[in-house]
DNA sequence: ACCTGAACACCGTTCAAGT
DNA sequence: ACCTGAACACCGTTCAAGT
C-alpha cells in the first residue's frame, strides 16, 4: 500500500530478540492486544512463526519483554522535580501517559509474574516516599498505596481504550457514558446518577493527579502531627 | 472419580443463563481462568458447544455475567457499620475477600465494558463519601480514588494467583518473594531491598486496608480544615 | 423454541528438516 | 547456531439439521 520511508532495510537485519519485542510493541500499538499473533509477527519481521521462539520462550514472556521495555524507557527519564510530591506526580503522569500512547500496557503491567516492569515503578516510587521522610516502617505501604492506586486506574484506562473504536473522541465517549449513568435506575444507583455530570466534564489527566495528591495527602498527614499542606 | 452428593438432578433441568453462568463460575474457580472453554462448560451441562450461544451472545458476555454475578452478590451482604470509614472498610474488605475465593474477578472488573460490575461498587462507595461529608464537587474524586485503589489490588492479587501453583502457601510465597528482592541489584532497586523485610511480615488484609485508611484520610484532611482524625 | 455437533477459521507451540 | 514451515492440539463461533 503505502511506502516505507523508515527501516529500510528491515529484512536484511538477522533476527534478534530486540527486533521481535521492537516489532511487537508495534503490532500491540497499532493492532491492539488481540492484533499480536506469532503469526502476524512472523509475517512482519519476514520469517516463520517457529523462528521467534529460538530467541523468545512463549507469548507471555513477549508480552512482558514489551511492557518492561515501555515501562523502563518512561522510567529513565529523569526529572527536575522540587519536592517529592511533585517527583511522584511526575513519576506518576508518565506511567499514565504511557498506558495512554500504549493502552495494552494498563492491562498487562499488572499481570507480570511478580517481576519487573511494576518493580520498577514501586522502587522509583518508594524512594520519593523515603525523600517524603515516612518513617521506614510506613514505606512500603506507603508505595504500595500510590503504585496500586497508578496500576487501577492504568487497568480502567486500557479496559476504556479496549472498549472504544478508534473513531470516537475524548468528549463524545464521556457524554456518552455520563448520559448512560444518568439513566441508570434512580433508587439502585443514586450516587452514581448525582456525580454524572463531573464524569461528564472532567479531564483524565486532572483527575488522576488528584487521587494521587489524594492519596499523597494521606500519606503525610499519617506522619506529621502538624496537618497536612494543602495542595 | 469422587461421588457427588450436591445437585443430583443437575443433567435433568432445563439449559438456562443462570445455569451456564453458575458454571462457567464453577469452572473459572476450579480451573482457573483458562479453563473457562465453551467445550469444557459444554461438558459440565451435558450438551453441546452451540446450545450455550443460544442464551448467552459469547465468552466476553459469559465472563461479565459471572463477575457481575459474585460482585452483586458481595455488594448485597449490608453491614452494621457505626461510620462511613468503617463501611467503606467493610466494602472494599467484602470485594478483597471476594477476589481471594474467585481469583479471576481480580482481572476481569476492569476488564468490563464500562458498565455492571464495576458500577456497583462505585455506588456504593460514593454513597459513604457523600455520608462522609465530601462536598459535591469533590465526591467523584474521592470516590474514584477508593475504586481505582482497590481495582489496583484486586489485578495484582489476581496476577499473584494465577503465578503460583495451588500447592504453596501464603507464607512461603511471600519469603521467596522478600527474598528475591533482596538479592537484587543494590544500585538499581535499593528502595525495594530496603523494604524487602516489610514484604515477607505483612498480611496482605491488614495491608490492603492500610491502604484504604491512607486515601480516607487524604479525603477526609483535604474537607476538614482542623485536620485529620487519627486511625 | 431450543438443542446438537460437525465444521470453519483461527490460535500458540513443536519439531523434523534444512542452511 | 539459526531459521523454515508444516503439523498438532487446541480455541471461539457458526450453522445446517434435528426435536
Amino acid at each position: 500500500m503505502a511506502t516505507r520511508t523508515r527501516r529500510p532495510e528491515r529484512r536484511e537485519e538477522p533476527l534478534s530478540r530486540e527486533r521481535i519485542v521492537e516489532a511487537a510493541i508495534e503490532l500491540l500499538d497499532t493492532a491492539g492486544e488481540g492484533g499480536l499473533t506469532f503469526r502476524a509477527l512472523a509475517e512482519r519481521l519476514a520469517t516463520g512463526p517457529g523462528a521467534i521462539y529460538w530467541h523468545v520462550t512463549g507469548k507471555d514472556e513477549l508480552l512482558n519483554a514489551a511492557t518492561d521495555a515501555v515501562v523502563a524507557d518512561t522510567m529513565s527519564a529523569d526529572t527536575t522535580a522540587t519536592t517529592p510530591q511533585e517527583a511522584i506526580r511526575t513519576l506518576a503522569l508518565g506511567v499514565f501517559d504511557a498506558i495512554d500512547v500504549h493502552p495494552w500496557i494498563g492491562s498487562q503491567i499488572s499481570r507480570t509474574p511478580s517481576q519487573s516492569p511494576m518493580l520498577r515503578v514501586f522502587e522509583h516510587l518508594g524512594r520519593q516516599v523515603q525523600a517524603l521522610g515516612v518513617p521506614h516502617t510506613a514505606q512500603f505501604t506507603a508505595a504500595s498505596a500510590l503504585l496500586n492506586y497508578i496500576l487501577g486506574v492504568g487497568g480502567q484506562n486500557a479496559a476504556n481504550a479496549r472498549g472504544v473504536r478508534p473513531g470516537t473522541n475524548r468528549t463524545e465517549f464521556l457524554d456518552a457514558a455520563a448520559t448512560a449513568w444518568e439513566n441508570l435506575d434512580p433508587d439502585e444507583y443514586a450516587f452514581t446518577r448525582d456525580v454524572a455530570d463531573q464524569l461528564r466534564d472532567h479531564d483524565d489527566r486532572t483527575e488522576f493527579l488528584a487521587g494521587i495528591d489524594l492519596v499523597l495527602t494521606g500519606i503525610t498527614a499519617l506522619h506529621e502531627p502538624t496537618g497536612p499542606a494543602p495542595s
